[in-house]
RNA sequence: GGCCCCGUAGCUCAGCCGGAUAGAGCAACUGCCUUCUAAGCAGUAGGUCACAGGUUCGAAUCCUGUCGGGGUCGCCA
């Protein structure tokens, strides 16, 4: 139950009917006003900004918006659930419900469990086929930080939008196929060389010193002995590649599993050019090319300070500047050999392929620039049809009360995400990578994190849940053998919820369906954290108004039905936070002692 | 120099497909522990929403420009 939808299909309704007696247009965009909680509690339930949303529209027969939601407002006044209907300000309708309303939605809540607050079908009633793209880290060493958010970011936002009722496909691409994991495999190879009682000395530059490949050699003399020892590297590299990206793979598939993070597809961005499908990205080429979107030219070069080894030649380009980009984009290397664009336009050509309404990338923010030409890729290659969110994830600046802690990338030695993950946990980890807009700076400190406090967003929502959790079993304790089932609860005399918090509580639950589908309509998983937080305040501070106030308490011993109506708003609290935490990936423990 | 992101309270940040008197947490100040967990709560104070124009009945939100911070800039991934 979404009173806020539920609404705007009463008040489109309306409109339906003004259309038809001729004093509004018919083909109106009935998704461009809103139903939303008013700015202040104390103005009503409701807010609809119809009247001046459509104020053009509705001048010829009405006037002013005033009286436009005058009119508006009688209407609503009819219906069976309103109270009272008024005008306020430039023309928004203030709507205050029947009190009825409320155990109306906690029961629907309760019915609900944990699917309350899923929309079946996704905003504007449609259920997409949405591909999440996250990570894609690539495979030459372990994850940082900076990774972890986007992981973070990415499985979240997976989650919200299946939630949401969208079906989703979570994907990882690895980009197993540059000069970077030619590098990688030399690096290893000395590993290996080491590994059988060599003396190699330092790692030469260019070159991965990480000590995390010392393993990998090992493994790879335990597996090939001596045999790769005097022969040419064009006899071991591609051997020596294979094993390694497993190996590294391995190592960031289990850095993901600790954050509780899996993907359905692992994309191979090799198995574009030598998987069974033949070369890909030719095709990809060749398709943009019978659209006349690729030929060749030479490229203005960049304006100001020109690069050293700049040579002006002709090169193959694509036509991403008819698709708003503001040059066109190479396809082919100079030594004849496809760009990482040209292998990523066949990648996403195959994801288009593949019947998505909606790709979502999410990516460093030091990719930013490369986001027009993405967009434009795949405008052509779906004649527009499938949309493209790239979703850019800021820096993670990482502190120890309130000190930055090195980061050092120099031989390799940089704090990584499993250090982290290992020190604070994930619930941390997650939650307050989540409790950020992905695209703002987050700073994070692993004191903080820890620490057992308000001052600790992650606590203090996870302290909520088991605090009311802890209701329910002090509950037990008072009336012994009560059934605090939801089914049970359900049934009591819910109109026994009067107090002020009580229903503040009750609103704020009644949010959460509108919340979701906003979050995931807009790909902004951090609402849900922020809402959860905005949740989790309400609640301590109605459980700190029964320390002076005792028939505020939730459990009164004296009163039964009363304790039992609110019993039921507990759970429904409980249920709304653990579903919430849920689809942030975070727990919600029972207890916290 | 081109392009992208950011600029909101002392600090960290929400709010942004236009809507009512711009919110929260921290820090500051004032209160509240014989307790259903004070691991908390209530209250006070704090703002030229970087700046200047523009569009609009209405702009923190949209557009243009300026300033400041960050990123990025033909063959890397």
């Amino acid at each position: 139950m979404n009173i806020f939808a539920d609404f705007h299909a009463r008040i489109a309704t309306i409109l339906g009917r003004f259309a038809a007696a001729g004093r509004l247009p018919q083909d109106l965009d009935l998704s461009r006003f809103v139903v939303e909680p008013p700015r202040e509690a104390a103005l009503g339930d409701l807010a609809v900004n119809a009247a001046m949303v459509f104020a053009k529209e509705a001048k010829a027969s009405f006037g002013s918006p005033r009286v436009f939601a005058a009119e508006l407002a009688i209407a609503l006044a009819d219906d069976p659930d309103v109270a009272q209907a008024e005008v306020a300000g430039p023309g928004f309708i203030n709507i205050r419900l029947k009190p009825h309303i409320f155990p109306a939605v906690l029961r629907a809540a309760l019915a609900a469990g944990a699917k309350f607050g899923a929309s079946p079908q996704g905003r504007g009633g449609r259920a997409q086929k949405i591909n999440v793209e996250y990570v894609s880290a690539n495979p030459t060493g372990p994850m940082h930080v900076g990774h972890g958010r986007g992981a973070v970011f990415g499985d979240a936002l997976a989650s919200l939008l299946e939630f949401a009722g969208h079906e989703v496909t979570r994907e990882y691409y690895i980009n197993d196929a540059g000069a970077q994991v030619d590098a990688l495999a030399r690096s290893a190879h000395m590993r290996y060389r080491e590994a059988l009682g060599e003396n190699i000395g330092a790692i030469p530059e260019g070159l991965y010193p990480g000590d995390y490949l010392a393993p990998v050699g090992r493994a790879l003399a335990a597996k090939f002995g001596r045999g790769l020892l005097d022969r040419p590297e064009s006899e071991w590299l591609e051997l020596v590649r294979v094993a390694t990206i497993e190996a590294m793979m391995d190592m960031i598939r289990a850095d993901l599993a600790a954050l509780n993070i899996t993907h359905e597809v692992f994309f191979s961005e090799r198995s574009l050019t030598r998987g069974e499908g033949g070369d890909r990205v030719a095709q990809a080429i060749d398709y943009l090319r019978e659209k006349d979107l690729v030929y060749v030219g030479r490229l203005p070069p960049p304006k100001g300070q020109l690069p050293d080894d700049w040579e002006d030649r002709d090169q193959t380009l694509f036509r991403s500047t008819q698709f708003g980009d503001d040059v066109d984009r190479p396809l082919l290397k100079s030594d004849g050999g496809y760009t990482y664009f040209a292998s990523d336009i066949a990648y996403h050509k195959v994801k288009i392929d593949g019947g998505f309404d909606t790709l979502i990338d999410v990516w460093g923010a030091d990719h930013g620039g490369y986001v027009k030409r993405m967009d434009a890729a795949v405008k052509a290659l779906s004649a527009g049809k499938v949309a493209l969110d790239v979703k850019l994830c800021q820096l993670v600046k990482l502190m120890r009360a309130g000190e930055p802690v090195k980061m050092s990338k120099r031989s390799g030695d940089f704090v990584t995400l499993r250090e982290v993950v290992d020190e604070v946990g994930v619930d941390a980890v997650r939650f307050m990578m989540l409790f950020r807009k992905n695209d703002a700076p987050l700073e994070f400190d692993l004191a903080k994190v820890i620490d057992q406090s308000k001052d600790n967003a992650v606590f203090y929502v996870q302290y909520a849940h088991a605090r009311a959790r802890s209701v329910l079993r002090q509950a037990l304790a008072a009336f012994p053998g009560l059934d605090i089932s939801a089914a049970a609860l359900a049934a009591a005399s819910l109109d026994l919820l009067v107090d002020e918090g009580e229903l503040s509580l009750v609103k704020m639950l009644a949010q959460f369906p509108r919340v979701v589908e906003s979050a995931g309509f807009a790909h902004e998983p951090h609402r849900i954290a922020f809402y959860l937080h905005e949740l989790a305040s309400l609640f301590h501070a109605q459980w700190n108004r029964g320390k002076d106030a005792h028939d505020l308490r939730f459990v009164n011993e004296n009163k039964r039905d009363l304790t039992c109506a609110r019993l039921a708003l507990i759970l429904c609290l409980s249920t709304v936070l653990a579903t919430g935490l849920g689809v942030l990936g975070v727990s919600a423990p029972d207890e916290m002692r």
